[in-house]
DNA sequence: GTAGGGTTAG
């Protein structure tokens, strides 16, 4: 059995005197030993104890725990302070440091890591305040306060506490390469990093990540294989190869990613015999796969799937959101069906992919069925409906879900402002804009919604005001949402008028911009605005006009009694014309009384639309105006043999919003 | 495996 760990490992790590003293409960407890009284034993224990419960996330037991305690010791104190600092409850910490009625090094550098870890200025500038009054330092109080500087952009004060440091360890130069890569400075990085006194995997996987999340794969990649070896073969240099692929991944660049992921050894070679450790990993073969998946390449992630010896959870999850997302249901079904057990993301990624099919009945049924939901079960399945348009479903399951004590995040939040906006439900959207102010802190995505729901239901104002409200810069989905909320009330003016001002904030505008703005254009009957902002979509943005985009031309120049070359515009669109455009024309013949398009129009949409009545009823009103009644009565009489009921109420006006 | 710094892949 093995006893009294080694005191010469705690002798290296600087531990103090009192910790020496606790080591040893093991023995304390056996008979054999010694000096250690029963108390200190039992502080020991509450010691080990509260960090336990600190670390398992049990905190506020750690508290009683530690309120409690007759006799503390500077670790119990320390625990309590490295807690706090954990959950970045700044203040409670300093408290209870200005409390302890003695202090060692380590409560310092706690305190210090607490101030430099919050963001801002104002708690580096309190971190370095105790930092120059601590009696003092040891090689972590300098890298603490090193990294601060560094994490918060000022490398300048970083390199000098750097250069100032007594003794530096591998500590303090991967702080500085990572610094430089945080703040972007790759040149700096890779400098220091040739310079550092002491190679070692660590750094080099730090170095890795941070040329990744710099965009520096190549440099990375040249690095990585340069400096693997002699760095050795670990656990560390597995991760720089696994990061290195999967950057390769996000960026669309396969082939690298699996050029690198077939230099990682697969068997036992040599460079792996001893250790075992260098040689792909489960984890590798999950982000080669992933890469796959992501890239559409859903046979070779297939392959490598089928090849891999040893599967985890994962792997299964990965290949089913690949099939999830080239909606091979059939495929993800076997592979569900086949899973060592399914967990809460391989449930989710089944009633996400099924809602994407639209078939919300087995959506469902996976979700009632799952033994155990989290919130993005809840929100695929109220996206879902929402997606679909199933907008009373998706109320439905949002009050389930409160009712059964799952609390809505902002993906549910937003989803729900859709359903409204899909609904028209102004009620429904104040009561979520009153839970978004309450539950989650407004963020881009939901202030979109938002826009987009007030717009909608017709509060182009408070649209506006959110809009007014939002933090520069604005991004272009947002510019998107407003100038939408404008175009789509007739608000053609204001419409122009934001998207002039987005031009102005050099924000590039998108395929949806132009049908917002366009549409605005025909509504109000802007023709030559429209012509122009149609050719400088094309020439000026290099957008390729969509059919949404032909429809407004169609609109635009309609409108304006240009029939013909609407018609023109018609047979020569790349697009086979779909019921917007031919409902475009059939709006502008009626105006312009042309009955001979019209009746092309409206043919056109019959057989794109037999069931709708619309087209017929307004090709009769057109024909009676014009006392062609010969015309009419056929139109009528088509209907009669169509079987074509005129549906009450029913007028071109609201069929063209529809439409549109 | 009682408390503190850098790195820590899908």
């Amino acid at each position: 059995m093995r006893c009294c760990f080694k005191v010469a490992d705690l002798l290296s790590k600087t531990r103090t005197q009192t910790q020496l003293r606790f080591t040893c409960i093991r023995c304390v407890s056996s008979r054999s030993r010694p000096n250690i009284s029963s108390q200190n034993s039992e502080i020991y224990t509450l010691n080990k104890k509260i960090s336990n419960l600190i670390r398992t996330g049990r905190f506020t037991e750690a508290r009683l725990v530690f309120d409690k305690m007759v006799n503390r010791t500077i670790v119990s104190w320390n625990s309590m302070i490295g807690g706090y600092v954990k959950r970045r409850e700044i203040a409670k910490a300093r408290k209870l440091f200005d409390e302890m009625p003695e202090r060692d090094i380590v409560s310092w550098n706690l305190m210090i890591q607490g101030y430099v870890s919050c963001h801002g200025n104002r708690f580096l500038e309190e971190g370095r305040n105790l930092f120059d009054k601590m009696p003092d330092r040891d090689c972590v109080s300098w890298n603490t306060m090193m990294s601060g500087y560094a994490k918060n952009g000022r490398m300048d004060e970083a390199l000098w506490l750097f250069d100032s440091m007594p003794e530096k360890n591998v500590v303090s130069w991967n702080a500085l390469i990572s610094g430089f890569l945080q703040n972007g400075d790759v040149a700096s990085a890779i400098e220091c990093f040739k310079r550092r006194p002491e190679k070692n995997a660590e750094s080099l996987s730090a170095l890795v990540s941070g040329l990744v999340q710099n965009e520096k794969l190549d440099e990375a990649e040249r690095i990585l294989v340069e400096c693997g070896d002699e760095d050795g073969g670990n656990d560390y240099l597995l991760r720089a190869y696994n990061t290195l692929i999967a950057g390769y991944g996000h960026r669309g660049r396969v082939d690298d990613a699996r050029h690198l992921f077939d230099r990682i050894p697969c068997n036992l070679g040599p460079r792996n015999g001893d250790n075992g450790t260098f040689k792909r990993n489960v984890v590798s073969w999950n982000t080669m796969i992933m890469c796959y998946v992501k890239a559409g390449g859903i046979v070779s992630a297939r392959e490598l799937f089928d090849q891999m010896t040893e599967r985890d959870i994962v792997s299964w999850n990965t290949m089913i959101s690949g099939y999830v997302r080239v909606s091979n249901m059939q495929e993800a079904s076997t592979l569900f069906c086949k899973m060592p057990s399914p967990d809460t993301q391989s449930w989710n990624s089944m009633i996400s992919g099924f809602t994407g099919i639209g078939n919300l009945e087995l959506a469902r049924s996976y979700f009632e069925r799952m033994p155990q939901k989290n919130v993005i079960s809840w929100n695929s399945m109220i996206a879902g409906y929402e997606k679909n348009e199933e907008y009373k479903e998706a109320v439905k399951l949002f009050i389930q879900m409160q009712f059964e004590g799952e609390k809505p995040d902002r993906h549910t939040l937003s989803s729900v402002l859709s359903v409204c906006s899909g609904m028209v439900d102004l009620h429904l959207g104040k009561q979520i804009h009153q839970m978004v102010t309450k539950m989650v802190l407004p963020d881009v995505p939901i202030n979109n919604s938002l826009i987009t729901m007030y717009a909608r239901c017709g509060e182009i104002n408070e649209a506006q005001t959110i809009f007014n409200e939002m933090e520069l810069p604005i991004e272009v989905i947002t510019w998107n949402a407003m100038i939408g909320g404008y175009a789509s009330h007739g608000f053609a003016a204001e419409a122009l008028e934001v998207f002039k001002l987005m031009k102005r904030s050099y924000v590039q505008p998108t395929y949806v911009t132009f049908i917002s703005v366009l549409s605005a254009c025909a509504h109000a009957g802007l023709v030559e605005e429209g012509k122009l902002l149609f050719k400088s979509m094309v020439n000026e943005y290099g957008i390729q006009p969509r059919l949404e985009h032909y429809a407004s031309l169609v609109d635009v120049i309609g409108r304006s009694g240009q029939l013909n070359e609407a018609m023109d515009l018609i047979n020569n669109m790349p697009f086979e014309p779909d019921k917007a455009v031919w409902g475009a024309l059939l709006g502008a013949c009626r105006v312009h009384n042309n009955a001979e398009l019209a009746r092309v129009a409206a043919e056109a949409l019959i057989k794109l639309e037999p069931e709708s009545s619309a087209s017929y009823v307004l090709l009769y009103n057109m024909f009676a105006e014009l006392g062609q009644w010969d015309d009419a009565t056929e139109v009528r009489m088509m209907m009669e043999r169509n079987n074509i009921k005129k549906e009450v109420g029913y007028s071109w006006v609201d069929s063209s919003s529809l439409v549109s």
